[in-house]
DNA sequence: TGAAACCCGATAAAATCAATCGGGATTGCG
DNA sequence: CGCAATCCCGATTGATTTTATCGGGTTTCA
C-alpha cells in the first residue's frame, strides 16, 4: 500500500502555507522553493483550491492562503483531494462490480479496513503535525 | 490510496485454500476457477509461498496447502508479500533519502500512519474473514 | 513414458504517475 | 495604458508500475 508523491506534495504546501497563515498570499515559486517541481505543485493546488483547502488570490503579487486554521484541516481531508479517497477494492461502494453483490466475505473486510483507515487520518489535525505533536500509539481495542 | 489486485487475488486464494484445509492439494487451475486469471494467480502463490503462507506439492495430482492454520494467518501478512509492505512515504526507514535526516515533521507522521495501518490489518486473522466475524469499529483513543 | 502440475524468468500491453508545455485570464503598478 | 507577475487549465510526454501472457523447465504420479 503506497501513497503518491502528489500527498506528500500537498501536505508539504499546506504546512508551508499553514505556516504562512497571516502574512498574505504566498507564491507558487516561494512555496515550490526547497525542489519540489514548480508546475506539477500547481496542479495540486489546484486540486486543494477545489477541496476548499486553500484560497487563491490571482493577478501580480497573488498567491495562496490556508483556507481555514491548521487544526480545522485534517491530513485525510488533505490526502483525500490530492489521492482521491481510500480505495481498497471496487467493490466497496460500487456493488455492481461484484458479481456476488452484498453477500461477500472480503467485501465487510475492505470495507472495515478503509473505515478505519479514514478515522485515522482524519483523527490528525495539520495543526498537530506542525506542532509534531508526539503521537502516542493508539489503543487498538475492538469494541 | 488504492490497493492493487494482487492483494485482492491473493486474499480470495487464502480463503479458498483455507477452507479446503485438510482435503489434499489444491491445482491452480482449481484455485483460479471462478475467473481470475490464472498465470498471474501463479506468481502470487509463488509469492505466498515464499511468504510461508502456503506450501506446494509438485508433480502430478500436486498442488497448493494452507501452510498454517487460518487463525494463525493475519490479512497483514496476505496483503505484505503480495503488495510489498505499506510505504507511504520513502523518507520512512531510508534516512538517506530525505536532507534533512530524522528532524521532519511529516516523518513523524507517516511512521505513525504507516505503523497503525499495519496494526490494523496485523490485527484480523484469516479465520476472522472466514467467519465474517462482525468487526466493531475500533476505538481510536490517543493514549 | 507421458500427462499433470508447479516453477520461473522474460516479455508485452495497459494503466497510472510525474512532470512539462503552451497558452489564457486576472490584477497590481508605474 | 501596458507590462510583468501570477494563477488557471487542458493537452501531451516520458517513466514507472500493474497486469497479465509466454515459453519453457522441473517434478511426480500412474
Amino acid at each position: 500500500m503506497k501513497l503518491s508523491t502528489r500527498g506528500q506534495y500537498a501536505l508539504h504546501a499546506m504546512i508551508f502555507l499553514a505556516r504562512k497563515a497571516g502574512e498574505g498570499p504566498q507564491s507558487l515559486k516561494t512555496i515550490a522553493e526547497d525542489g519540489l517541481p514548480e508546475q506539477y505543485l500547481e496542479q495540486l493546488l489546484g486540486a486543494l483550491r477545489r477541496a476548499g483547502l486553500v484560497t487563491t488570490v490571482r493577478g501580480a503579487a497573488g498567491g495562496y492562503h490556508i483556507a481555514r486554521p491548521a487544526s480545522e484541516i485534517t491530513v485525510g481531508h488533505i490526502l483525500e483531494s490530492t489521492e482521491g479517497p481510500v480505495n481498497l477494492s471496487e467493490c466497496v461502494g460500487d456493488s455492481a462490480s461484484c458479481a456476488k453483490g452484498a453477500a461477500c466475505a472480503t467485501r465487510d473486510l475492505w470495507a472495515y479496513l478503509t473505515d478505519n483507515i479514514n478515522q485515522l487520518m482524519q483523527g490528525i489535525s495539520l495543526q498537530d503535525v506542525l506542532q509534531n505533536k508526539p503521537y502516542g500509539a493508539k489503543e487498538y481495542t475492538n469494541s
